[in-house]
DNA sequence: AGTTAGACAGTACGACCGTGCGTGCTAAGA
DNA sequence: TCTTAGCACGCACGGTCGTACTGTCTAACT
């Protein structure tokens, strides 16, 4: 009865490589714009074949959405863990996502801040995802702002819940810029924010 | 010779209520995904009398953007304007844009923050229009800073430049950010920063 | 080894897309 | 007043969209 669905390891694999050019295209083209022949055409599948896999447009959407928080969580999240917590893991957070926007590989910025522009006023199941995601992220930022603020790594007129939401606003806000005008200097001005806010960055020896 | 082309005051008022909901329809849908049947519904008009009207898809959306930086000067910068020079008027640049992103007959927030999310993948003139208008923006912002900076109204660790950057980035953020969750207190947290940079706000008898 | 169900391609469908054409209508310039 | 040209319409086109159906193949389970 519980035996949901049976899986074929080919089958999954051709799931994951589909989401993998998903993701990417999504990013650029928009959740909702994306089609499945041009998806199916860069994945080296046919349109029936892919629709197959996933069962209906809206499903793919929601696995494409899962697929860019993975990414997300391996590129950005999991790496800044590794920093001490309080100020330099807010630090190595906000950095990754910097990094990550910059990334040539990954042509149109942060996927969740272009798809929120783009679902943000359409209500309906996949934007109550998206944002849930966001509020995940914000809540991290957060979480870190108020551990460094009990450690006394603030500065005394910073609130850290008031400073978690000024770094998150001026990163979403810096990947659209960034990914109008492709300016380095947008980059820069971010890390001169954080560098008032948060001091001196830790110096590490991986890079 | 220059006659460049004889109109007719019936059609230019059909191109501008087209236009009025144009700006709305394609801030929520996206200037791509806006289709011409949706459109042409809204404004009362058939399908080709609105082609014919802008000619080519391309032509309308450019002139939707022309539109929606028409009603961006006149909701926004327009009333900054009357504000003293220096940092009250930045003070009211930046509330004006959060003004214009509450307002609620105005359903998904800052067009061009959409639209810039939207194209900002795909190079091309569009792309390039609406890059120009965000700069525009920016420029102000900046001006604005600078002259608050010459007036000593800027606290002292703050370089106008930086502290544009910062207030520009944020509002960006914040307009994607309220679409996503439609949370006021996002619009309070941008105000306190406002606070926190710029002083106290200069009462407005006509509020 | 035989059975079963997912993987995948091929094809077809109805709907909608942007665009072009032909045609009355009417406002503007002569 | 007569002419002209933009306005606005209905209609039809080729293309693309998401989806459904059918059949063949093969990996996974009994």
């Amino acid at each position: 009865m519980a035996s949901a669905k049976r899986i074929r390891i080919d089958g999954e694999q051709s799931r994951d490589r589909a989401l993998q050019a998903a993701v990417r295209l999504a990013a650029i083209e928009g959740l909702e714009r994306l089609s499945l022949s041009r998806l199916a055409k860069a994945a080296g599948l046919s349109k029936s074949g892919l629709f197959g896999l996933f069962g209906s447009k809206e499903e793919l959407q929601f696995a494409i959405i899962d697929k860019a928080r993975e990414v997300f969580t391996r590129e950005v999240v999991m790496p800044a863990l590794s920093a001490p917590e309080g100020a330099p893991r807010l630090r190595a957070l906000c950095e990754g996502y910097l990094d990550h926007i910059a990334f040539r590989e990954w042509p149109s910025g942060c996927f969740f801040a272009s798809v929120a522009a783009e679902v943000g006023g359409r209500p309906g199941p996949i934007r109550d995802r998206v944002a849930a995601d966001q509020k995940q992220w914000a809540s991290l930022l957060r979480q870190s702002a108020t551990r460094a603020a009990e450690l006394g790594q603030l500065r005394s007129e910073d609130a850290p819940e008031q400073l978690a939401f000024e770094l998150g606003a001026m990163l979403t806000g810096a990947d659209i810029t960034y990914l109008l005008h492709r300016d380095p200097e947008i980059l820069e001005r971010v890390r001169s924010a954080l560098q008032a806010r948060l001091g001196e960055k830790h110096s590490s020896k991986t890079r």
